[in-house]
DNA sequence: GAGTGGTCTAGACCACCTT
DNA sequence: AGGTGGTCTAGACCACTCC
């Protein structure tokens, strides 16, 4: 109905004065819902891994329908912020989780599915703050001279050095990351930044090109210098499609392959 | 309330003899709708482009809410195999569209969004029909001596030539693609296979390696050997995940990139 | 105005999990 | 038994498109 009684701003059936209009704006009640839910998760009102309200709650404190909050959380559900678990209520999402360990890490063994499910060595090269180059803080949409955290680190497989990558975040939000922080976590490094720095990483854009390995990668991959490497480039957002982190990887690919499912 | 009235199966209510119950496999009515809407589409009853009945139309039809039909519908629209338009109906998606044209290409120009959509020259360099090869045949699920179209082609763009791919379709459902009607067809080569062949392309599966030119590449895309270029091997789908082509694509990334996104 | 998809509601019942 | 998400219904009304 969209009453005027619901607490929500109820913008379409307000009479505007006459005018050039520009766009009547109409948004549904459950997108209103969905603003406020993201709200509550971008504040941390609910931390990843903690469960929500239940929709009934949800929907008397939004003096709504069950309905209309449920295709709210239907759409967070399918844009993998919140994680539904009939019978036990719906969550938010975290990289913490065993099934969603590597979600945005998409090299796979050219074998059978033993995937980077073997969890992968980890080495950290580096850890540094600097002032953030010119493309890196335009990417991060920063400030001239602001600080980014840069990291340097290398994944084996097998012990076979794989990937070589280099990343920055922006140095106001992740204050206290450090090459010790970094070196005695365990588990995925998102996961570390969701705990440690209330940032959760929601989406990612990644190009892909192909590239002949430098001196400084052919050192760090111990491989000849001009292998054909992948060079992937991932931009990561966190919610409201906010810029977090900038990461260049080059991948090996001589036995692995980057994976990608079209439709 | 997945009553028996319904015309459908009702797998779950019915009382089974007691015993070692295997999974029981409980379907939700709308699953059943979607499944039923999955024949037709596959049949062709309702062809690419097409508009399928309307959701009152569906519900009388099966004898459902039309609330069931929407919630099927919705899960094929979110699979891209159904487009909804609003005020208009459903329509059967298709890959002779403006906006779906080159939904399966990803690579991009690396300067601002004049990506492929410039309709990229294409030029099909062969056509021959063959014994498929044995890596073939496994990965389109056919028997040991059947034949196989193989085409091979090159994309150019702005005049260079960036994308040497080679591709393999199973004969039987291809029996007329030949180089004539390869060349003269206009528009993208899925479209084609819908028009004339009843092949609707669904979703793919692709594994992206970096390698070096050898010799046939780099006189196929006039590089020097040596140069790294993206492998692109792409396993596409029809309905019901039957596989329908094999693809195989070197791609140059000097100035382009194969974008992804990750949620 | 008629037809289509899109939103919203209220209520019933089911499947799954915990206690 | 009681709570949670999941399904299904019936009906009302809204937004968009076309005639």
């Amino acid at each position: 109905m969209n009453t005027d009684l619901s607490p929500l701003a109820t913008p379409s059936p307000a009479p505007e004065p006459a005018g050039p209009q520009v766009a009547p704006a109409f948004s549904p009640l459950y997108q209103q819902i969905k603003a406020l839910l993201l709200r509550s998760l971008q504040s941390g009102e609910w931390k990843p891994g903690e469960p929500i309200p239940s929709e009934v709650d949800l929907a008397t404190r939004f003096r709504v329908s069950q309905g209309t909050v449920r295709k709210a959380i239907d759409e967070l559900a399918a844009e993998n912020l919140l994680l539904r678990r009939q019978g036990k209520g719906t969550f938010v999402a975290t990289h913490a989780e065993q099934r969603t360990q590597f979600r945005f890490l998409r090299l796979h063994s050219d074998l059978g599915h033993l995937d980077p499910s073997g969890p992968a060595q980890r080495r950290i090269l580096s850890c540094q703050r600097l002032r953030a180059p010119a493309d890196v803080g335009l990417a991060l949409g920063l400030r001239a001279g602001d600080t980014v955290v840069q990291v340097q680190r290398v994944l084996s497989f097998q012990d076979v050095p794989t990937i070589l990558e280099q990343l920055w975040l922006p140095g106001d939000p992740f204050k206290g990351l450090t090459l010790k922080v970094l070196t005695e976590h365990q588990g995925p490094m998102y996961a570390l930044f969701e705990s440690e720095f209330g940032v959760r990483m929601v989406r990612a854009d990644e190009r892909i090109k192909a590239v002949a390995a430098d001196a400084e990668a052919a050192a760090g991959l111990a491989l000849a210098p001009g292998t054909p490497l992948l060079s992937v480039e991932r931009l990561a957002y966190t919610y409201h499609d906010q810029p977090m982190e900038l990461r260049r990887g080059l991948y090996r690919t001589e036995h692995h392959h980057y994976r990608n499912q079209l439709s």
